[in-house]
DNA sequence: GGAATTTAGTTTCAATTGCAACCATTTTAG
DNA sequence: CTAAAATGGTTGCAATTGAAACTAAATTCC
């Protein structure tokens, strides 16, 4: 048992294969809506979420999308500027602004759904329902036990 | 049907919850290691694989770490620079460097060892033994999936 | 044997990110 | 009512990263 203990073999590594995994679906989804939409993994994010959530404020984002607010701020500056998304200034508080798509982010959003949705179904496509159901049932105990690391 | 196809669940959408559940977990790490010893992912990725494997080059580092030549430069440039790490020029192809641990290099990654091990058992510690094989494998076909994405 | 190609690794430059500081507004507490 | 603290969001700067170009050595192919 000597060996095994001061060794360590990378490849079996759950949080290196954990991220190994994740870049590759990230990449490749990343990689599909740059090409075709100049978005970012951060863009679309933020798109999938106000999509969903219209007039949502950006502190309201940084929670449904695990980004910071740095992020959000670049992010929705970015698809402002490309004509993607709206602000406006709300009334009841001044600093604050509440986001929606624009036309032609509304028709983005609606094509990206299923892009995304597609790249879903080929990451589980091996799985049989109840095998996506366990899977999903054991990254949502994993999930539980890193919530506040 | 309506409805459900053309909306997106982000915190239900599994590639989302990958990326949250690896990032969150990298970054504990990362955060352990980069206080004690200064040592970035990459770094200590190089280190691990090194340890395993002295005299590694750095192409063959490449494969073992899932980076890239670039990320391997820096991070061996940064661990020689941090004496952690060792290269002696290859005589057989000169354009080659033979990597290894340097003796304080040896001792941190003997210590590096049972943390990593530590936050992997901590990840897993809900989970029965026959749970983790179980995750193990379900991780397995997710990999052969994406492989070629 | 020598030009062309490939491979190992580094460097450069631009883009992205992370952190702290910042401004403006709102909320809290005395 | 006002000073202090907290919140929403942006900006600036340094560090990190990615992509392409580069050097040097090795290999291929005629």
């Amino acid at each position: 048992m000597l060996e095994e203990d001061h060794i360590l073999i990378l490849e079996d590594f759950l949080p290196y294969r954990l991220s190994v995994l994740s870049n590759t679906v990230s990449n490749a989804i990343a990689e599909s809506y740059g090409r075709e939409f100049g978005l970012s993994i951060a863009s679309w994010r933020v798109m999938a979420v106000v999509g969903r959530f219209p007039n949502s404020s950006a502190a309201q984002l940084t929670s449904k999308t695990a980004m910071d607010k740095v992020a959000i701020s670049r992010a929705t500056a970015k698809l402002e500027q490309q004509g993607y998304l709206q602000r406006q200034a709300d009334n009841d508080d001044k600093r604050r602004f509440s986001l929606s798509l624009s036309q032609e982010g509304q028709a983005i959003y609606q094509k990206i759904i299923p892009i995304a949705k597609h790249y879903e179904s080929r990451l589980l496509q091996d799985f049989a329902p109840e095998e996506q159901v366990l899977l999903k049932s054991l990254m949502q105990r994993l999930e539980s036990t890193v919530v506040d690391w």
